[in-house]
DNA sequence: TAGATTGTTAATCGATTAACAATC
DNA sequence: TAGATTGTTAATCGATTAACAATC
């Protein structure tokens, strides 16, 4: 049976759908047009019916979108209508940060563990979660399932440390360290490069200062 | 005097060669060669060589690119040949991650405020920052150059203090907080939303599940 | 000079937008 | 039924890859 493989720039544009619906669905707003839609995204409503489509179809002629069944509908697409074990490796500012963030737990990622090599930290409770060392993370994938490990670690022992993941049976990676992992491919990362994201407005605000001087002389 | 928009797809890749570039760089490597780092980089070298001939020609035929020369290049088209003033608004987990990453710094990225309104946070130090306190924020933008804001602050607090900011005269914010802003098109935007990496995350995982049952039917 | 590799043009591929028949 | 809006095909646009002449 041959599926069309969905493009990357569709899945990325998901999560934001599924943000807009649902917030159309806290304001009890019960259909939503394409076109209207479109003026809120700020994008085309040809491309939203486009995206949507290669899943199904949701909407109804003349009608258009129900919001509330549109927004499950996505959510179940992103794999949101289940439970997911989180751990961190790292806990840093970052890490702890990504443990205190409750917005996780309400999409069904739950922090299962945090580790750290640093001897300080353990056993420091973030959010009912005792800061445990890595010597005993082997010991905790195997015996956990672990869907998805954060890496909120140094560059140097990133690449390290998901391939040990890896190897210990961890399948999806979301990364934090300015590095690339170069993992098999069956094997999923999520990169957070905040430097690089970071670059991109310095850049553009270098772009914008030299047009401003152009358009002065 | 025309010149030829550079694509947005063409800009995202710019720090990542700018980071290999850099290692290296730290690697004692004098010359690479387009097919060379196609390689290592996972991208094709004809994309490299496109990519870099949308802002000269940095390369000698028959040699390919000298590493310090075309790491400072692209380091001075990135704008990271100079400083930026950045304010971080909310000092919570995420906040105080980033004030506390050095790596930021060295790329000329200047820490200069950090604020709150929790007045339990007045005073504490973050790497020689003191945390201040939201009702000052008007009067430090205003008497000092801020480059860039960085907001860590709750998604329904954000788009007013985006507004502010912007009517104080911030030209660029980092924004972390899950929503978008709808500020003037001379305001650059760039948007860090976890969440919607996360769920990335959780489409893959979902996809690859689904394709695995049906390749055991 | 011969070999290597760029810079750049041309060809291909894929993503976005436009258009409209289907249908609620 | 008439109006609205989807689902989907076709047209356009842009980005990526291939090819190769220029040249170090």
């Amino acid at each position: 049976m041959y599926e069309k493989e969905i493009s990357l720039a569709v899945i990325k544009r998901l999560p934001r759908y599924y943000r807009y619906l649902g917030e159309l669905l806290e304001n009890d707003v019960v259909r939503i047009s394409s076109k209207e839609l479109s003026e809120k995204m700020q994008v085309t409503a040809s491309q939203i019916r486009q995206d949507l489509n290669n899943f199904g179809g949701f909407g109804q002629q003349g009608y258009g979108y129900n919001v509330e069944y549109l927004f499950t509908e996505i959510g179940k697409i992103l794999g949101l209508d289940r439970k997911y074990n989180v751990i961190i490796i790292g806990a840093g500012n970052l890490g702890q940060a990504l443990a205190n963030y409750t917005d996780f737990e309400r999409r069904g990622f739950l922090i299962k563990g945090i580790f750290d090599v640093n001897p300080r930290l353990e056993g420091i409770s973030i959010r009912g979660n005792e800061i445990r060392m890595m010597e005993t993370l082997e010991d905790f994938v195997k015996n956990n399932s672990v869907h998805i490990a954060a890496l909120t670690i140094p560059k140097a022992k990133a690449p390290q440390v998901a391939a040990d993941l890896v190897s210990w049976g961890v399948k999806a990676i979301w990364n934090f360290a300015p590095t690339d992992l170069n993992l098999p491919k069956d094997i999923m990362v999520e990169n957070v490069h905040l430097a690089e994201s970071l670059m991109r407005l310095s850049y553009n605000l270098k772009a914008r200062e030299e047009q401003e001087r152009e358009e002065n002389q």
